[in-house]
DNA sequence: GGCTAAAGATTAGCTTGCTAAATAAATTCT
DNA sequence: AGAATTTATTTAGCAAGCTAATCTTTAGCC
């Protein structure tokens, strides 16, 4: 063993192969940057994403924003008792339907909205800056291959 | 509109070109379908992590293991509480440093540690299974990428 | 030697994932 | 119509990430 080697370079020697980890960290860095910047919006991560999904199509029920965002129902709804106490949003009974609730902007996040909208986009540029298209669209399509693999392997699972 | 569409169908067109969206939904997958096999364990996909850096290594101080693992000192501590608490592991203090605390396996955890090794390989497996090499290595390379993008991010955030 | 700074561990508290279970309303099936 | 099932939301509780702050011990500096 080299005693002259730092923490840090022992980290990237094991990490070197392990897509596992590689993938972790980059969701828990990506999280984390995120959070850091938005705090000046009053945001999170987690709240900004329903923010944009919101503002895309107001109105739609708890359980189609949560299936739009891939989460679990109680997850979403804890983020929106968050959103609707911060006073981005509102719940709105469906007089058709009484069990659901529509999800809508205020007037005043509607204001904030698209300068939401303008943050998200930075920071997705700044994350994928200097790496070509065809690079970013082949990494995707493994991403999800892997996403595929996994589900396919909980899939059989409950067979 | 057409009203045939399905949610699954919109979530996948929204998606798509969302590299954000992929990784954290990766990320998220990854350690569900991890904690729910891990379960028979009686592990969680964190405290497995925890394991196998221990087993590596026994004996590190639990800020060299939270830097191995690329997590901060308390969220370290807390999975080592789980741990010691379910027999896992031990921690001894350290004579020449009383701050210090080192960690080592139980010497019942140390017969299971092969199983959680085993367990942890098939799952790295089942991953990125169909996969070719290079496209595991490309892919890989390309989150490095996108992770040095966010370091640089928040290093200039702080200039 | 003694004071200050740094380092390791911990505590406290927030957020956001999850599952399981409860409740209320709508839908389906006889 | 009434019973059983399904659906939407909510509550409760666990896990694991984070930051900020505290405490103890060590290291560094005059």
């Amino acid at each position: 063993m080299d005693p002259h080697r730092t923490a840090t370079q022992e980290r990237v020697d094991e990490r070197s192969g392990d897509m596992l980890r590689a993938v972790m960290l980059l969701a828990r860095t990506l999280r984390k940057t995120f959070d850091h910047r938005a705090k000046s919006l009053g945001l999170t991560f987690a709240r900004a994403q329903a923010m944009l999904a919101i503002a895309r199509q107001e109105g739609m029920s708890q359980s189609h924003l949560a299936e739009t965002l891939d989460i679990e129902a109680p997850t979403m709804n804890r983020t929106l008792d968050g959103l609707e106490e911060a006073g981005f949003i509102e719940r709105r009974p469906q007089p058709h339907d009484r069990r659901v609730r529509q999800v809508f902007l205020t007037g005043r996040s509607r204001a904030h909205a698209e300068e939401i909208f303008d943050f998200s986009t930075t920071l997705r540029a700044e994350l994928v800056r200097g790496i070509p298209p065809e690079e970013l669209a082949a990494t995707e399509a493994t991403l999800q291959k892997m996403h595929a693999n996994l589900q396919r392997m909980t899939a059989n699972a409950k067979g």
